[in-house]
DNA sequence: CGCATATGAGACCGAATCGGTCCTGTATAG
DNA sequence: CTATACAGGACCGATTCGGTCTCATATGCG
């Protein structure tokens, strides 16, 4: 159930950007910056401004944007950007598409298991990843 | 981020033997029940009583029993069974393997929302599972 | 005793997905 | 008009995944 690799690093790209909100970066930069193969964080910055998370600047001079403030993106969104819809179980996403549906009672309850995962993805922002352990206090509630 | 199809047959199996907890079940016998390719359900069972969740018992009119009571065998038993070590990132659960662990100043919140996930999981049952909507009351306040 | 039943362990394979690269086109700054 | 930088998409190798099969072992029953 892990996340895909590519999305690993959208998340740390996403939230290296936060910290400077401000700034544009091209592609090569970041991936300089971050230890990544410049190829690979094309291909993801792609992604995410196709998403809508990123404004995208061409010509000399370009680069990327955050499109809107480090603290109205969420996990959920580059996650979403890049691996699609996210969640834990087929038929939450794609109905029908099981061939069990038929016989398995425990469909509705996964989708609430699913939800709830979703839900804490879609409650942490990029500012709060580049906060200190305080800015997460509102998930820890999820351990009690 | 989704669960292997593997890992939710498996919940899929368990949830059917946590029906009836005192009965004995043929991985043959379930794969008809539950509509999936015998030498596959066949697997899974290995996996489940290998992980300690099932006892095995051998010979004619052997089959598999559920270890513990359908209330004390969660989610992320059966995910961890059959898929490892739940976990949305691979530096929460194999430190030093992720290249970027020097700059990245993310880990210790990701942790966090692992973390959650996880816990998520854990407070599932399989009795929470077979039950009503309202068996997850539990976790609807993470939605809140 | 001996056979049928059922699990235990693990090798094995095809297919799909994933991580990663490259090429061509387009827009903008200087 | 040239260098820079994104847009789109084709492409490929490697890994993983879903699924099957074979052989060994243990038990119940006739």
């Amino acid at each position: 159930m892990r996340l895909s690799k590519l999305a690993d690093y959208a998340t740390v790209l996403m939230c290296r950007m936060a910290a400077r909100p401000e700034l544009t970066y091209s592609a090569s930069q970041l991936a300089g910056e971050a230890g990544l193969p410049p190829p690979t964080v094309a291909k993801l910055m792609k992604l995410l401004a196709r998403a809508g998370l990123l404004t995208s600047l061409r010509g000399g001079r370009g680069g990327y944007l955050l499109a809107r403030g480090p603290e109205a993106i969420s996990l959920a969104d580059v996650i979403r950007a890049v691996d699609g819809p996210p969640g834990l179980i087929e038929c939450s996403i794609h109905p029908g598409r099981c061939s069990l549906e038929g016989g398995c009672g425990i469909r509705a309850n996964w989708g609430v298991v699913n939800a709830a995962v979703i839900q804490a993805l879609r409650d942490v922002s990029l500012e709060q990843m580049n906060g200190g352990p305080a800015a997460m206090a509102g998930l820890r509630r999820l351990r009690d």
